[in-house]
DNA sequence: CCATAAGATTAGAATAATTCTAGACTGCTT
DNA sequence: AAGCAGTCTAGAATTATTCTAATCTTATGG
């Protein structure tokens, strides 16, 4: 391992999938791939499906050396959200999650913790939904399973 | 009409429940029928099922002559659903929503105007629910049916 | 290439929603 | 009717979120 190797490594975590494929991810939803953005995406999209809340970003952003503001990182939330690579979810009256899994699927929410864990849309069977009022029409079915504990 | 009540008229509305049901209401759960909690009280439940959020409720007691201040709607408002008469829902990041309804009963949110309407439980079917995990228990299960417009 | 400009992005400052807590009030108890 | 133990209120403080002026990007063409 090199010195700058060594240095990088102290200094700031290296992507887990290749930068590159997390910039065309970017570029694909039409945003550019800035610094910023970079190692949001990277924190959002290398891992598993996950619930965050920009607060949680925002730390685990800045705990691995990416020089990000809180507000740059509510702008790439809703951005982000915007373009289809999150899902905003209001569960919570004091902050609001952001969802990595954007394919239809439900909650649990466990009320002590603020911890959201994901229930495949099989595991929920709505057999009975009412039509939307007049000419509108629905644009998602969210259902919230809240837990003591 | 009498001198006085054509000023309470103009002053300040008269509760439809008389002001008697309204404080038992408070004092059955254990709470002291106060000013500022019989006027907020009135309003929130003199009337058919609402859905307030702290600034409406604020504004139309206001408007009624009132004397509250925005933290008091707010402690109230929270004080009233730990004691059961309000059911607390979250489905807009930007404020929080209290129904007046706390029987069970699932929503309509229209995205545009920022309303809710109730769904009877009967019109909702849930047939198929995931187990709550380990030995925790499901405390409430809440369907949100997100419409455009 | 480099300059330019149009548009996109960032982040400090401002705002709005919500909570905290010191003081004011209530209703017992003697 | 004075004291006391909560209970309640609301101004002040905090926190989540948004706004916008300044800074960056990238496309264009000389
Ligand atoms: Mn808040
Ligand atoms: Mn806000
Ligand atoms: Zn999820
Ligand atoms: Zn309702």
């Amino acid at each position: 391992m090199t010195m700058l190797e060594t240095m990088a490594t102290v200094d700031q975590k290296k992507s887990e999938m290749g930068d590159a494929v997390l910039a065309d991810r970017l570029r694909e939803v039409g945003l550019r791939p800035t610094r910023q953005r970079m190692a949001l995406v990277d924190i959002l999209l290398s891992q598993g499906n996950r619930h965050m809340t920009a607060e949680s970003l925002y730390s685990e952003a800045t705990s691995q050396g990416a020089k990000v503001s809180l507000a740059t990182v509510y702008n790439a939330l809703h951005t982000f959200t915007a373009k289809g690579l999150l899902r905003e979810i209001s569960i919570d009256s004091t902050q609001s999650y952001f969802d990595t899994n954007t394919k239809e699927h439900h909650h649990f929410y466990f009320e002590k913790s603020g911890k959201l864990e994901d229930i495949e849309p099989n595991h929920v069977k709505l057999s009975r939904v009412p039509n939307a009022p007049d000419g509108m029409s629905i644009s998602r079915v969210d259902v919230v399973i809240r837990v003591d504990g």
